[in-house]
DNA sequence: AGAAGCCTGTTAAACGTTTTACAGAAAAAC
DNA sequence: GTTTTTCTGTAAAACGTTTAACAGGCTTCT
């Protein structure tokens, strides 16, 4: 009853053959006759035997596992982007070693370090600055790399997947031109983080574009609840926007906690377009008009892009930019339209102008 | 600039040691001579040298990662359990191997064996069933496992930490009983999930004392859009509650989607009592009553049980029960304080009767 | 029929660590 | 002054697998 690991000579002695044979048909790397494979397998079976992942990959050098890194593990974009990539990876038969860097760069360092230590045949990141992880400098050649969501916005020597966060911005900023909206504030989560410069640049230069004049940003920071005291301060020292912008979920969740707090209506009098698409998003009373990330495209993309990387190919980064679209909802009131107050009774949403099919586009 | 890869050898020959020493200087395992040991970090340094795991845990035997075993990893509850996971791990020098069940039973056995196939240090796992699976039949004295949220109702082989399940069913029907409601609708994930047939039962038991007549439950599954469709369902074939109760936070959104979608206002005329804490639940209007489990510490409980069994614990399996709470807002309608109609406009919340603050409390 | 080529299976040598057994030097005990 | 003990470092043997090199038994080709 205690016996203390069966290993592949066990499994060899028992079918009555070399352990090579037992290796052969469990990694199938070289053709093995047929019964004699069954015999393998059933004394495998019998033995409850399982090949051991360190020895295997100390001898080829192959790891069968990933790392994934991510700046928070409590943002639901974060979260579902690992969730789809582990479905990818348990697809092609890979494991996932997932690690926080909780937006910090020292953690960000350290945890890939650890990381790098198991020798992952490929690392898939979110990373948490525009440079590049020092960390990782030693392994561009090497190791296959793909960054995620977040990319230096001048061209990154690995691959890189996102969305056109500019474009984001401006569906954004059109969505409430267009129904009118003069007011407009840009609650950004931090312009340290380049993709939100992005999205706030896409959304300013458009408003600048129409209106001729700048729309006030605030930063609230990437914690729901820290971000919703930010704004209400903010909201008890300043003139009411008639419509805001939040260019991530967690601010959106704070901008809407804050109105929520000072029972201030929504859309009438002031409009919300938020970011991301979540459960929670639609259930409310009047739904939340949304900017949609294809997240699944997002790892998938990434997926694809790591999977050729391991399999060899040596071509030059390539950058994958997909395509956000409006999800049109009930949080944005119309003022072109006609002056007619209170909450809206038509139950039609606003129709969808933008055309928020999202699509890849290959570039570079 | 294109070398291999640097060992433990190379860093020995360029501090002019023995491998073993660096070994030693690495692992801790015995003491190393203060200057030598400088000697031996400088040369690493330099190499850039990291200890390869894979090395390392096939002669050692030691792992210094954890499984963790979860059935959904779009599912909040979920995903907060890994976040915290992870950083505990991290603080302990332990990397987290993750996957996901998706709540079926075959992809459960099949997660496992991959897991296991790592030899782990432990495994922490939220099982799909009630039952054991067969995977772990056979690790049961030699491995470290955790058995979180969902544990089997008649005890368990293996360690467990979760809450109160039937008080925390319980609290949720006394709350709405204490506001004077007689109307209570009950709806579950699904019964086949023991914890959520805790739930239901602490629920309907207090329901049938007190009125003496058993609570409709509903079963909505474990996707949000699914269970708003099961709802909008049931909702347009039966008469309107009073008053429901949510037993999981996808419930609870599938209950706001459902009642969102039939224009149905919260409080009034149907107060809902919700599952789990997050941002979403106090970022709208009429904040969210709900059931709040203590997720911090059922990450802590879960991890201080798997270091105590990792540093070699062999007494008998416990089972720690942890309570939930109530966090009162503004989602339930007070019935017996007075006949008055629409939205309250008292901004107070009611207080909280029931004593929320969670406390570990060890059984068995 | 004999040589050449393909299968299919085996033997043995890695892979980069940890760890046991041991050796030499310094310190302590007699 | 010798012997014992303690301390530090080293040599070498694992750990469980993959894989290169090889060895037979076939088929296939001259």
């Amino acid at each position: 009853m205690d016996n203390p690991r069966v290993t592949i000579r066990d499994v060899a002695a028992r079918a009555g053959v070399s352990i090579a044979t037992v290796s052969n048909v469990f990694s199938g790397n070289k053709p093995v006759n047929a019964d004699l494979r069954a015999r393998v397998l059933k004394a495998a079976d019998e033995l409850a035997y399982q090949v051991d992942r360190a020895a295997s990959q100390l001898r080829s050098g192959q790891a069968r596992v990933v790392g994934v890194l991510v700046p928070d593990l409590d943002d639901v974009f974060f979260t579902s982007l690992v969730s789809q990539l582990e479905v990818l990876a348990q697809k092609d038969g890979y494991d996932i070693l997932v690690a926080s860097s909780r937006d910090d760069l020292g953690l960000e360092q350290s945890r890939l370090r650890t990381l790098l230590a198991w020798r992952p045949s490929g690392l898939i990141a979110v990373p948490c600055s525009d440079a590049l992880p020092e960390a990782l400098r030693h392994e561009i050649g090497r190791l296959p790399i793909v960054f995620a969501d977040r990319v230096p916005p001048e061209g990154s020597v690995v691959d890189t997947v996102a969305i056109d966060n500019r474009e984001a911005g401006e569906i954004a900023a059109r969505h409430l031109l267009a129904k009118g909206h003069r007011d407009i504030l840009v609650a950004a989560s931090s312009l340290a983080i380049s993709p939100i410069r992005e999205r706030v640049r896409g959304a300013c230069d458009l408003i600048r574009t129409m209106l001729g004049r700048e729309p006030t940003v605030i930063e609230l920071g990437s914690n729901a609840d820290r971000g919703a005291a930010a704004f209400l301060h903010w909201l008890e020292r300043h003139p009411q926007p008639s419509a805001v912008i939040a260019l991530t979920n967690v601010t959106t969740l704070s901008t809407l906690s804050a109105l929520a707090r000072m029972r201030i209506d929504i859309p009438d009098p002031v409009s919300v377009v938020g970011f991301d698409d979540y459960p929670w998003m639609s259930a409310r009373k009047t739904g939340l008009t949304a900017i949609r990330q294809p997240i699944a495209e997002i790892a998938e993309a990434a997926w694809n892009r790591l999977r050729a990387r391991m399999a060899g190919d040596q071509a030059p980064p390539t950058h994958s930019v997909l395509q956000a679209g409006l999800q049109a909802r009930d949080s944005v009131r119309d003022l072109a339209a006609g002056p007619e107050r209170g909450n809206s009774h038509d139950p039609d949403p606003h129709p969808n102008l933008e055309g928020a099919a999202a699509s890849p586009k290959a570039v570079h």
